[in-house]
Parts: structure tokens; C-alpha cells; sequence
RNA sequence: GACCCCAUCGUCUAGUCAGGUCCAGGACGUCAGGUUUUCAUCCUGAAAACAGGGGUUCGAAUCCCCUUGGGGUCGCCA
């Protein structure tokens, strides 16, 4: 009896910066079911495309999916993450082995060399689409005898290798998720596994690594079902092993398009349009590198700006660029844990309601039969509830931790104010106080720069909400500021606690117990409006001489008013 | 257009494979009340779906067929 082979899954995406959430999920997978299985999770580079840039920012995604809590077993070294065996995990770095099996293929007459441009092939397929037939390449290379090509190969003339594809039959990719999927062998025509640069392309690469790395299950995104099949008939060709097969759906918007990275290139087209119309005599302001990148991305529809450079532009044009990768969402203020679990029920469930889960027990539950077929819409809304239960569940100490980190990271310039004006246990006391109302990390940012802001710089909001709260009632707010006012001179201490107790004692003998009676005039004159933490906490983190001064001057309004 | 895949509330889904316990359950969102010092919460309740048509069967969300709708692919990208 032989063992069955240790489960080995793999993920490889192309070096193109940050991870995408289509692909996070996918990634989530793949490691989730070798878990389960105590295999290993193998990250592959997927460089195969001279064209793109290879410079390290591409490969943000790394950051991502540590970030994630997915780590891979084997693949590049990072953070204590990779090394292996199987490697080099970088295909460009594996040319010699591609090399060696397309001569076997060539030598075996299973693949041949075509010498049409991409130009002459471009015609072809034009010509067929206009006349409603579907393209196939006619193998054409094959009306000129082997010698000759060979001649010209010798030579250096540009081709690239074709496999050649059986004529007749059909070829059925047995998935684990979708059952059998079977194609008549004449919708494939013989695609090309060497680029005229002499590098694979992805479908060789892909077979050939499969193999050499002892990868026993693939799972990708249902966009490479088709492929599959060609997958099949190089493996069968080379002799290699047939892998278990598992094409999960696509991740989409709400209006059923394909979640794509694009998203983002074409939502700042059409801002960067909307800007130049109506701003004909501005231009985007930037130094030379910047506008030369803006100049050639306008030139090429299929150019995608440096992700740097995206959103700066995104910021000159006043464009919110969807939040797509999840550097995205890690930036807005998301916890990974949530956007995990989020993902990981796009597409899966572990069956009856239950729906809140973490990452170990995806792991230990996982498997293909409760995936779901279909394209699954990505919920935003959904996903800020997640992240606000996730928020929720966090102890204090915990939270007051990741809040900081979160200023430190997207917003240190605020945060050095902050702990530079009232100190670093203070914004603990802050931290503390968000926690409740916080769906997101960012969701208190805007509303946290009244600390900040100089007292007598206080815009008091024109709201209707605003002069209820002031000028409403017997006594009115403005009343009970005028009389708070020595009550919170006298404290001994200034602390949450005696502030609260103050404001209590207060409110029970001149607002008949109802402190929002007090509350929110205090709230506004320290604010200027009506939303901040809770009154107590804010009075602390504002400190009693603000506190005072800006009563004070919400007091002079008044009477400049009346 | 061709080929392939899919189809339960607005959205994610349970139930489908082993037909009856489902006049279809949960969650997000929505709406209506309530609690609360503001915002955010929290509590209670409500509206909301088996795409349509044929079969098979005593019985169909569940099995079969057709139609319709949605998605994917059709690169010297991955």
C-alpha cells in the first residue's frame, strides 16, 4: 500500500504590487486546505512576462498576505516566511528547466516552431471576428517543411513554439467543485507554450512547475477553467502527473462585473477626465517623473499607473479610488481577521448559520464540497459589520494597541500632535473611548481633530440640532454652561471619573436627572458640534483649561448673538 | 458570436448530492418601534426569495428537459 502524496497547494500570482481580495481568497484556500491536510502552501512567482516591470514594489503582495496571517511554507524569503526544496520559486529564474522540456516536446514532434508576427496574427483573428467565425491558428507554420524551420531557427528569425492539439476527441477536466467539464477538442487550437523572447508562457511554466514542485491540488479562480484543459494535454504530453483540479468563482462588483484591479485604472480615467474638461487651465501639478508617467498612461489604454502615482493623482483630481487590494482595506481601517473571515464566506460556508469563524477553523473545516459555483458579490456593507464585531471583540488593552498602530501608520503627522499636546496616556483614554463606536480604525480620525484645533478657533456647526441643544428649554444649554462652569473649576482632580461625577450631580439637581440636557451643550461648545466620544472622556482628553476656554467662548458667542 | 460554467430574499447564503419535517432558516442591508449623554451601538418587530415553462413522482426549492437571465474564456497577460 503507498502512501497517498502529502497534499501540496500552491499560489502564483504575477509580480503586479498588491494582492487583490479575488486573489487573497484564493490564497486563503489554497492554504486553508493544506492546512487541514497537514501539506504544505507553496507562493510562486509567476515572472514570466518580460514586459512588466520587476522592481520590489511589485511584489507588495508578500506584505499582504503576512498581513493576513497566510503564510507560506515554501517560495521566497520573507519575514520568516519560504525557502524550500522546489525552488527557484521566481519562474524567470527557471528558464533552463522550461528550455529542456520544450526541446523534449520539439524532438517528439509534439510542439513545433511558427514564425507568423503578432501583427499577422492580430489580422487573422480581426478578419475572423468580422466574419462571425471563431479564430483558430491554421497552422499555417506547417506549410513550410521542417527543414526550413529549422534553417531559420538556426538563423535567429523570431518564433515562438506551438504545442500541437489532438484533432479529434474530447478532453474533460474532472473539478473538484464543478464536476466534469468536458470540450470538444477542436476549441482549442495550438497555443503557443514559447514567446519569441524565448520565455514560456504561463501555461507551460504552470504545467512544468506543477510538477517539479510536487504541487497535488491547484486551486485558482474559475477564469482559468478553460485553461485547464490545456493544462491536461501538456501533462499527458510530458508524462507528468495530473494534479486534483478546483476552480473556485469569481469575486465581483455590485453591478456583476469581474472585481478586477482594473477598477481602480478605470474609475481615475474617468475622474482624470471629468478634471481636464473642467479645469482646462490647471493641470495636475507634479514634478517631471510624475506628469511624464500621467502623459504616457494617457497615451495607453492598457497602461495602469504606478500605484504610488494612482493615488496621488486620485487625491489632485478628488477621486475615491474603490477599495480593491487588501492594502486597501488594511489601510481604511479594516482587521485582518475580518477581512478573512469575510472572504473566506464569499464562496464558502461551513454549513447551517454559522457565519462568524476564524482563520483556524477555516482551516480545520475547510474542503471543496461546500463550495459555492457561483460569482459572489462583494458586500462592503456586510463587511464593515464583520470588521465592527471583530472591533467589538477585541480586549481593550488590544485595541488601544492596534488604534495606535493604525495613527502611527496612516496618520502620524496627527498623532505626534496629539501625544505631543496631551501625552501618550491620554491617548490611550482616547483609544479606550472610540472603541465602541468604531466600525473601522478610521472612522474616528475625522472626528478626533476638535482635540487639536487651538480653542478659540472652534467652528460652532449651524445646525438646527446645534441651536436645540443651546438655546432650547428653561433653563436653556447656554444656562447650564454658565453653571457648569464653577463646578468644574472646583475639581480637585481632573480625572474621567470626577468629571463624570460632577456632571451627574449636576444634571440631577438643575436638569431633573436628564444629563443630555448638559451633555450635549458641553459636547458642542467644546466640539463645535454634536458628535464626539463620550462627554466625560472627552472633557478628560481635552483637559480642564481648554474645557474652560471653550465654554467661555461658546458663552461670548452668545451674547454677540443676542 | 462560439465554447464552458452558474441560477433560493436587494446582497452573502442554509436547505439540493441521499424528494416529504420548508406556505423556505440565518446574516448584512432596508423599514417601524424602543433603550442611550451625541455619533456609533444595543434590543424588539416587519417587509423581502425557490427565474419561467414543461416533465418524473402520491409528493419537487431538491431529479430531468427546454427557455430566460448572469458570469467566465476566446493573447507571444497571468
Amino acid at each position: 500500500m503507498s502512501q497517498p502524496p502529502i497534499v501540496r497547494t500552491r499560489f502564483a500570482p504575477s509580480p503586479s504590487g498588491h494582492l487583490h481580495v479575488g486573489g487573497a481568497r484564493t490564497a486563503l484556500f489554497c492554504w486553508a486546505y493544506a492546512r487541514k491536510h497537514g501539506g504544505k502552501f507553496i507562493l510562486r512567482i509567476e515572472d514570466t512576462d518580460q514586459k512588466r516591470s520587476h522592481d520590489i514594489a511589485k511584489l507588495a503582495f508578500l506584505e499582504d498576505l503576512k498581513w493576513l496571517g497566510i503564510e507560506w511554507d515554501e517560495g521566497p524569503v520573507f519575514q520568516g516566511c519560504g525557502g524550500g526544496d522546489a525552488g527557484p520559486y521566481f519562474q524567470s529564474q527557471r528558464l533552463d528547466l522550461y528550455h529542456k522540456y520544450i526541446e523534449q516536446l520539439l524532438e517528439e514532434g509534439k510542439a513545433y516552431r511558427a514564425f507568423e508576427t503578432t501583427e499577422e496574427l492580430d489580422v487573422a483573428r480581426k478578419q475572423a471576428r468580422e466574419g462571425k467565425k471563431n479564430y483558430r491558428y491554421d497552422r499555417a507554420a506547417l506549410d513550410t517543411d521542417a527543414d526550413t524551420r529549422e534553417k531559420w531557427a538556426d538563423e535567429g528569425k523570431p518564433h515562438v513554439v506551438r504545442f500541437r492539439v489532438p484533432d479529434e476527441g474530447t478532453n474533460t477536466v474532472h473539478d473538484e467543485v464543478r464536476g466534469d467539464v468536458t470540450i470538444d477538442a477542436t476549441e482549442l487550437d495550438d497555443f503557443v507554450i514559447q514567446k519569441a523572447d524565448g520565455y514560456p508562457t504561463y501555461h507551460f511554466a504552470v504545467v512544468v512547475d506543477d510538477e517539479l514542485m510536487g504541487v497535488t491540488h491547484v486551486i485558482r479562480a474559475e477564469e482559468h477553467l478553460k485553461n485547464t484543459h490545456k493544462h491536461i494535454l501538456l501533462q499527458e504530453a510530458l508524462g507528468f502527473r495530473q494534479p486534483v483540479f478546483a476552480h473556485i468563482s469569481v469575486i465581483t462588483n455590485p453591478d456583476g462585473s469581474k472585481m478586477s484591479k482594473r477598477d481602480k485604472d478605470k474609475a481615475l480615467r474617468k475622474a482624470y477626465r471629468v478634471f481636464v474638461e473642467s479645469n482646462r487651465e490647471k493641470s495636475v501639478a507634479g514634478d517631471e517623473a510624475f506628469n511624464a508617467a500621467i502623459a504616457r498612461w494617457q497615451e495607453d489604454r492598457d497602461c495602469q499607473l504606478d500605484w504610488l502615482d494612482a493615488e496621488d493623482l486620485a487625491l489632485s483630481v478628488g477621486c475615491h479610488l474603490p477599495e480593491i487590494n487588501v492594502d486597501d482595506f488594511r489601510r481604511a481601517g479594516y482587521l485582518p481577521e475580518a477581512l478573512i473571515n469575510y472572504l473566506a464566506l464569499l464562496g464558502w460556508n461551513p454549513g447551517g448559520d454559522l457565519e462568524k469563524f476564524t482563520s483556524d477553523f477555516l482551516c480545520k473545516n475547510f474542503d471543496f464540497d461546500r463550495v459555492q459555483k457561483s460569482p459572489a458579490k462583494f458586500d462592503r456593507e456586510k463587511l464593515r459589520a464583520f470588521n465592527h464585531d471583530a472591533i467589538q471583540a477585541l480586549p481593550a488593552d488590544e485595541f488601544v494597541r492596534i488604534y495606535r498602530n493604525y495613527w502611527q501608520t496612516y496618520f502620524s503627522g496627527l498623532y505626534d500632535l496629539f501625544t505631543q499636546r496631551r501625552g501618550g496616556h491620554v491617548f490611550d483614554i482616547l483609544a479606550r473611548a472610540n472603541q465602541a463606536r468604531s466600525k473601522t480604525l478610521s472612522d474616528t480620525i475625522n472626528e478626533s481633530y476638535f482635540f487639536l484645533e487651538a480653542d478659540d478657533k472652534i467652528q460652532y456647526e449651524k445646525t438646527k440640532a446645534v441651536r436645540k441643544a443651546l438655546v432650547n428649554g428653561e433653563p436653556c444649554g447656554y444656562d447650564h454652561l454658565e453653571a457648569i462652569i464653577p463646578e468644574l473649576r472646583k475639581l480637585l482632580e481632573w480625572t474621567v471619573e470626577t468629571i463624570e461625577k460632577a456632571l451627574k450631580s449636576y444634571a440631577e439637581t438643575h436638569a431633573d436627572g436628564k444629563l443630555g440636557k448638559v451633555a450635549q451643550p458641553i459636547r458642542i461648545a467644546v466640539s463645535g458640534g454634536t458628535i464626539s466620544p463620550a462627554i466625560f472622556d472627552t472633557l478628560f482628553i481635552l483637559g480642564r483649561e481648554s474645557v474652560i476656554n471653550r465654554i467661555e467662548r461658546c458663552l461670548a458667542h452668545r451674547n454677540a448673538n443676542v
